[in-house]
DNA sequence: TCGCTCCTGACGGAAACTGACAGTCCAGTT
DNA sequence: AACTGGACTGTCAGTTTCCGTCAGGAGCGA
């Protein structure tokens, strides 16, 4: 048996139990030495699975590397696979991509009957004119990362500036996508049009606020109330 | 990238689509050779995943591997929260409380790490204009349920008229929502702008045909490729 | 027939894997 | 304080596996 396979089954051993598990007794059960489960052990946590090994006891799978199944109600099939189809539309590439696997995910933990009715649905979201082209992926992880962010930025009368920003948000509308920013320069918040972003440098450093708190001030500035 | 991670991530690329796909095709995607995705399938089956191949289509999985998709990833849930904030605030009643208990439910699954993520997503959607008052669930469960429909629809003259429709999908727009639907007085796909329906009767029997196949006619008779 | 694609076998160099051994560390238990 | 079960680490040398390449076979629809 190769390791990659070995590596599901040692995931689907670990699974099966809610107890610890010796690495001795999953030694035995995959017919290998205890040296090899540890050290699959460790790829495993590396590639994310929450493993945990307590001396005298054995190793147990935290859950959160698998998708547990999931149960909706009709309207909730619908909610969900209307919004990704709005995402797949809107977004980027890679979000795109994301979309088309959450719902596959999501469509594959779910109850047969269910599932046929998220292949199905009715609902469905108008694309976006002009379509999305340019690429955010950058743009959005620098906000997931909290990252100073150095662009070049051409405003409506086309003349150039460069600034640092501490980017805080990704707004989707109709025909453009908005940057929401703490502009460093200003000391203030100032929101970019992503087609106007000419250059966009991810800085090394995070910058020295929560994007958490500076979104909700953003919101509290701009009179947006919270979405959900 | 180790053989383990491709093989998942193999699976997951068989997952999210629906058609298909040609091991070439897959080859580009994991980045290596065809023989590889041979290899890399024949193992995967060896598992135990319901992979079918056919000569001059490619592969094709049909759902129920016993090792269940991973988490997901940061983009995905990017995507999924992004999507659900779309829904809200494009949605009737309904549909945005159908999409505040989708996210509900998801967050609950999530370990702490992307709980927080999803919690503090900083993708927003833009709010509709004018936001969205009708409550069109009577719509949506009549397509669910693939009823007739009995509405008085008034033309952009303001002329009223009655008509039985088979409605087939519900598509939203920035500024309107468009009912698509078989007329069945004018044997002809007709679409219908929610806000000029005056009225609207859920019969009694469904009718005699399949919606996912009015839809795939409808597509073509539009011109509207398969989302997703 | 052609074109597309699945599918299999063989080869060989590079890379990864594995068992063995020798220990260390850790947390209960006696 | 010693004991015990068991997690965990480092090293090393011999296997194994992996993977791209090439060469071909076979099914199926146009």
């Amino acid at each position: 048996m190769s390791r990659a396979e070995r590596l599901l089954d040692l995931l689907q051993a670990l699974r099966r139990r809610r107890r610890p598990v010796s690495a001795a007794r999953l030694a035995t059960e995959l017919d290998v030495s205890e040296r090899t489960i540890y050290r699959d052990i460790t790829t495993l946590v590396g590639q994310g699975a929450a493993i945990e090994g307590e001396a005298g006891l054995g190793y147990i799978l935290r859950p959160g590397f698998t998708l547990p199944p999931l149960m909706f109600n009709d309207e909730e099939i619908e909610a969900l696979v209307l919004g990704l189809r709005f995402v797949a539309l809107r977004g980027d590439a890679a979000l795109r991509a994301a979309a088309a696997d959450v719902l596959a995910k999501v469509t594959d933990v779910l109850p047969g009957a269910l599932r046929e009715k998220a292949d199905n649905s009715g609902l469905l979201a108008a694309p976006m004119v002009p379509a999305p082209v340019a690429d955010l992926s950058d743009l959005r992880r620098a906000i997931r990362s909290e990252r100073r962010l150095s662009i070049a930025y051409a405003d409506a009368d086309g003349r150039a500036s460069t600034r640092t920003i501490w980017p805080i948000a990704l707004a989707f509308f109709q025909t453009k996508r908005i940057l929401a920013a703490w502009c460093e320069t200003r000391q203030d918040f100032r929101h970019f049009r992503t087609d106007r972003i000419l250059s966009a440098d991810i800085g090394d450093e995070s910058y020295p606020r929560r994007r958490r708190v500076l979104l909700a001030e953003w919101r509290r500035h701009e009179g947006i109330p919270e979405q959900d």
